[in-house]
DNA sequence: GCGATTATTTGGAATTGTTCCAATTCCAAG
DNA sequence: CTTGGAATTGGAACAATTCCAAATAATCGC
């Protein structure tokens, strides 16, 4: 019933987790959804009370880590700044420019991503990998 | 004279920057060097202070910060741990292992770094490309 | 060598991002 | 209802790092 489709699906995974969805999860991954820039948790804090001004931060840390968790959304991190947030679940490298800051997916095609894990010598078993490039962007995207 | 040869190309590396090979980093850079597993700033501190007892964690942190500019450590972040470093200058991934929490070089041929530079769509200009597994090790390296 | 200048080190305070905690508040089921 | 677990909240605590101002050390022009 209700249009919001994203909605239906984090209900649904966070069900499969025996979690609940509340409004503030539900805004938090809403936020998300709607800008897809990268933001921190104090950028998410900013944007969630504008619907829910009574939201906490620890709050929004509670929800950023529990979508982490059902694997709604991915933590990124970056040298030594704040964790980064993004909803984008297929595979994908991050570019993160040394000028503005701003960060950018990059689509990893699955033949570049076998290449990479075959560099694990026998007795590695990685259940993840991470691509960070850093550097300058003249993209719009 | 001193048989201890990296600290000629310490010396050298500073000298390229203007800087001076101070007992303090020479001894950074030797802890480094002794025992190659990515050790935190605290504990390349607890280390150097059995040589000099008296160095501050402060002028542990600036050392390391100087080899880095140096390029002749490299910084390893793995989420939001605490900074790691290492020594090893060749191309390299790092491998975590999720149990022990050690962390492994693993050497990146140049083919597959070739291989994943091409992933970047044209407009994006990488200065440097950091990948990163996570997962479980039996190895014993 | 000798003072002036600059680089480096030092200890402690400050900062930052995040987590912890104890006290509510909110649901959901019996 | 009411009882129990889940979730939220605000503030304190924490960990890693950086900042800062004073002390120390090295280097340079003379």
């Amino acid at each position: 019933m209700n249009p919001i489709l994203a909605s239906d699906s984090l209900t649904q995974r966070l069900a499969d987790s025996g979690l609940r969805a509340t409004p503030q999860r539900e805004v938090v991954y809403s936020v998300l959804l709607r800008k897809r820039d990268h933001p921190t948790a104090e950028e998410v804090f900013a944007r969630v009370k504008a619907e829910l001004p009574t939201i906490s931060l620890a709050t929004v840390y509670n929800c950023l880590e529990t979508l982490v968790q059902c694997e709604l959304v991915r933590a990124v991190n970056f040298e030594r700044s704040p964790t980064r947030y993004c909803p984008n679940l297929r595979p994908h490298a991050h570019f993160h420019d040394e000028q503005t800051g701003r960060t950018y997916d990059i689509d990893l095609p699955p033949a570049v991503l076998a290449e990479v894990n075959q560099v694990l010598p026998a007795g590695f078993d990685a259940s993840s990998v991470e691509i960070t490039f850093r550097g300058q962007a003249r993209a719009t995207s």
